[in-house]
DNA sequence: AGAGTAAGTCATCGAACGATGACTTGGAGG
DNA sequence: CCTCCAAGTCATCGTTCGATGACTTACTCT
C-alpha cells in the first residue's frame, strides 16, 4: 500500500470529522482540527469534500437501522437498544440522532433530524398504535428515547448514565404499553 | 428618565441576550449581534457584565419553578405545563433547558443543565416514586419531558407541534402511572 | 532513469470573532 | 454657562475561521 493512498486519506478524515462533529458540534469544530486529528493538512478537506458543510453532511449520514425486522411487540427495545446501548464509538459515543442535535441551530440539520426522526421512529410506531392520536403516540414514545439518549449522553444524570439494558427494560415495557395501549416487552429476544 | 440609562440599558442587552442565545446557541451568537438588537454599542457588553460568557450565565440563570406548590399526583402534569406550555417568550418560546441544550458542548453549560434538570425535576420526582430504582425512574420521566421539548420546539415534529394541553393530558397521566406505579393526573386542576 | 500525474503542503486572503483603551457626547450641579 | 462624570461610541488589536491557488513531493509508467 502507498504512503499516499486518496482514499485512505478520505477514510480518515470522515472518520475524525465523525468524532469531532458528534463531540463538539458543528460550529465549535474547525476543519482545521479534523485535518490534525487525521493527521494531515486541512486543505484537503475542501479538496476532498468541497465545503465544510459537505464534509458534515456526509460524516452524519446514517446507515438506516433495520429495526422493523423481528417481533413487532419488541420494536420499542430494539429501538432503545438502537439508540442508548448501541456501540456508536464513531460517533462520540452517543446516537447520531442525539450528537447532532448539538448543531440543531442550523436550520438545514433540524430538518435532517426530523425527517430522520419521523422516517425512522414515528412511522414505525405509527403502525403499532391504535385509535385517532396514533401519531401523537407515536412521537411521544420518539420523544422519550430521544429524551433517555440526551439526558444519559448529554447531560449525564446519575442513574441513567450507570443503568443497562437489563435495568432499563421492565420501565420500557411498561411505558411502551401504557402509551400504545397494547402489551409490548421491554426487552430483545436476541443477544 | 434620561435617555442614557445604565440601567434600562442593561436590561435591554439582558433580554436580547436571552433570545440570541435561545434561538442559536452560545457560540452561534456574538456580542455584536446582541448589541445590534439592543440598539447599543457591543463594547458596553463588556463593560456591564465583564465577558460573554458572564452574560450569558446571567441571561440563561433560571428562576427556580414553585413546581412542589399543589396536589401530589399533579406532579407531572405541572412539569409538563411548564416544560411544554408556559410561557417562554423570553427564551425565543422554547424552555431554557431546551434552548441551554444548544450550547451543551461546553462542559460549563452541560454541568449547569445536569444541576438543573437534578434539582428541579429528578429530586420532585424521585421522591413520588417508591422502589428500588426510584431515581431510575425519576429521570425516565424527566427524560421524557425533555424530549417531549426537543421535539416539540426543535425538531418540531407534526402531531407534537400542534398538540395543546388538553390533548396530552391522558398521555401523561397513562405514562406517569405506569411510570412512577401510583395514580397520577394527567391534567392541572387549576385555570 | 526521467517525465507526468496525483497527493499533500504552504502562503495567504478576507471576514468575523472577543476584547481593550482612547475618545465623544449627554445631562445634572454649581 | 460651564464643568465634570458617567453613558455610549470609535478605532483597532490579535486570533481564528473557511476557503483558494500556487507550490512541492512522492509514486507510477514507460
Amino acid at each position: 500500500m502507498p504512503k499516499r493512498d486518496r482514499e485512505a486519506t478520505r477514510a480518515r478524515l470522515l472518520e475524525t470529522a465523525r468524532l469531532r462533529f458528534a463531540r463538539e458540534g458543528y460550529d465549535a469544530t474547525s476543519v482545521r482540527d479534523i485535518a490534525a486529528d487525521a493527521g494531515v493538512d486541512a486543505t484537503l478537506i475542501f479538496r476532498y469534500f468541497g465545503s465544510k458543510k459537505a464534509l458534515f453532511d456526509e460524516a452524519t449520514a446514517e446507515i438506516p437501522a433495520d429495526l422493523l425486522d423481528g417481533p413487532q411487540d419488541e420494536l420499542v427495545a430494539r429501538m432503545v437498544e438502537a439508540v442508548v446501548f448501541q456501540d456508536w464509538t464513531r460517533y462520540g459515543g452517543e446516537h447520531p440522532l442525539v450528537a447532532m442535535l448539538r448543531s440543531s441551530h442550523h436550520e438545514d440539520t433540524r430538518r435532517r433530524i426530523r425527517e430522520e426522526v419521523c422516517a425512522t421512529y414515528v412511522e414505525a410506531l405509527a403502525g403499532l398504535a391504535e385509535g385517532e392520536d396514533a401519531e401523537l403516540r407515536a412521537e411521544l414514545l420518539s420523544a422519550w428515547l430521544v429524551g433517555i439518549g440526551i439526558l444519559r449522553s448529554v447531560v449525564a444524570t446519575p442513574a441513567l448514565s450507570e443503568v443497562g439494558a437489563a435495568g432499563l427494560a421492565p420501565h420500557v415495557e411498561r411505558v411502551a404499553t401504557a402509551l400504545l395501549g397494547r402489551p409490548m416487552r421491554g426487552a430483545s429476544s436476541e443477544g
